[in-house]
DNA sequence: ATCGGCTCGCGCAA
DNA sequence: TGCGCGAAGCCGAT
């Protein structure tokens, strides 16, 4: 089933008759529960017409490197298999994704359907193909659980807040999408750029090289192989495991989500019926602490910035701006994990070599950054900088809310002390209260 | 080992 | 207008 609240035209008008439906991928890397394109079948069927997809491929991403692209290009490697066994050709079109949708749809489009994602840019490119389409464009949503602008209509304040919103709306939102067959088929549909062999194609790419790929392979295909694997052999124990970053307790699905190639619908299913604690646990991660930040990114004009962050929080960091700082270093330093601090330097080093840091580990290791940056401001930056360089799901909106947590960001205050003012400070004594920390050191020593 | 206090603001009850 | 309570904590008192 595809919900009402899903489907918003943002260029309305009558199909033509004749010509293709074109599916624009930007976020929906899959055939999996992808309502965009199940929307996009079933109106091709309707108007008996074939369907065709394109995927304009930037390589001009803010902040985006070599790690990234590889997740990227092997997600559209399995798009293209699984399309084709669905009988809708993909196109993989080198240049700005808007301008290649236009281009596009300029081939005989008779309406264009795309998917949705939630960050500034994604909004803008929608927005600028919207002013120069002239036939209709819909929209998809289905990288939520419950749409965004169905949940809640402001910034939300906290998890708390959010939660009970999302709880009575989330029945009627986690239900199967079914698929119907194409009835016609496009065969003469160029396929662009070659992305069988996504190692190749990363070569040939004008993009930040200078960070190597990571330690998990991207794709739709290796999402459902890792989903399997975390419901059979993992679910029941995540609501203690997860919080231990010196076991493989968490679900390790938050890069194929970013990049769209799992979609959370499948994910929730699978673990609602699965059933326990584990389920409770992920539910609340996959679906209250995701759609929360996607609210963050979509009704705050300032989320990657530290001007965006809560009023009380940021006071309180600048009335302990001039605080001595014990230890200072820079962004190369942190970088290089170069600190006097055995455990931060562990867990930068776990995200410089896989693309994840653990969840318990990055609260820890930007509460430090904040001791030791000369201003909140530059502690915030830097903290960005490298989230978004290392992480496999770098730029997500979880990127962003994750970061703003250690500022005070959806969190409430504490014990005022020097540095941090009222916002909540973390030492390694809790490190050392709550897991074998010096086991964790040991997994990622230089 | 466990517990209360710290501190702000939202949202609901009254 | 008052009141309860909140993603992951810390610290000192018992």
């Amino acid at each position: 089933m595809i919900h009402d609240a899903r489907v918003q035209v943002l260029r309305p008008g009558t199909p033509r008759r004749e010509g293709f439906v074109l599916l624009w991928v930007q976020a929906g890397v899959r055939t999996r529960d992808n309502h965009a394109l199940e929307y996009a079948v079933r109106e091709a069927n309707r108007l008996n017409l074939p369907l065709v997809a394109v995927f304009g491929l930037t390589p001009g991403y803010p902040e985006a490197n070599a790690r990234h692209y590889a997740y990227l290009l092997e997600g559209l490697r399995d798009l293209r298999a699984n399309l084709a066994a669905r009988d809708v050709p993909l196109r993989v079109t080198l240049g700005s994704p808007p301008e290649v949708a236009l281009n596009a749809a300029g081939e005989g489009a008779a309406l264009v359907v795309t998917d949705v994602g939630y960050t500034r840019l994604q909004r803008e490119w929608r927005e600028w193909l919207v002013d120069r389409l002239d036939v209709p464009l819909v929209q998809v949503e289905s990288e939520a659980v419950i749409p965004v602008g169905v949940v809640s209509g402001k910034q939300e304040y906290a998890a708390r807040t959010i939660r009970p919103k999302i709880h009575r709306l989330w029945h009627d939102y986690l239900v199967p999408l079914d698929t119907h067959d194409l009835k016609k088929r496009e065969r003469d549909w160029d396929g662009g750029e070659d992305v069988t062999d996504p190692t190749r194609l990363l070569k040939t790419l004008p993009i930040d090289h200078s960070v190597p790929p990571g330690d998990e392979e991207g794709g739709e295909t290796a999402a459902h192989d890792l989903l399997e694997d975390f419901i059979t052999r993992k679910l029941d124990g995540y609501a203690t495991r997860r919080n231990d970053p010196t076991v493989d307790g968490s679900s390790r699905l938050s890069a194929h989500l970013h990049y769209g190639q799992l979609s959370p619908l499948s994910a929730a299913i699978a673990a609602r019926e699965h059933g326990g604690p584990g389920a409770d646990a992920f539910l609340e991660e996959l679906i209250v602490r995701r759609e929360l930040s996607f609210n963050y990114t979509t009704d705050h004009p300032h989320y990657d910035r530290y001007a965006g962050l809560p009023a009380w929080a940021r006071a309180t960091l600048e009335e302990h701006a001039g605080d001595r700082r014990e230890y200072t270093y820079t962004r190369a330093e942190l970088d290089a994990a170069q600190t006097h601090d055995p455990y931060w330097n562990a867990a930068q080093r776990q995200m410089t070599r896989t693309g994840r840091m653990h969840n318990y580990m990055r609260m820890y290791w930007g509460k430090k950054v904040i001791e030791w940056t000369p201003t909140p401001q530059q502690a915030y930056d830097a903290l960005l900088w490298l989230n978004n360089r290392h992480e496999q799901d770098g730029r997500d909106p979880n990127s962003w809310v994750g970061v703003g947590w250690v500022f005070g960001l959806h969190d409430r205050p504490w014990t005022r002390r020097p540095i941090f003012g009222t916002v909540r400070y973390m030492n390694a004594g809790g490190l050392k209260r709550k897991f074998d920390i010096e086991k964790y050191a040991r997994q990622w020593a230089e």
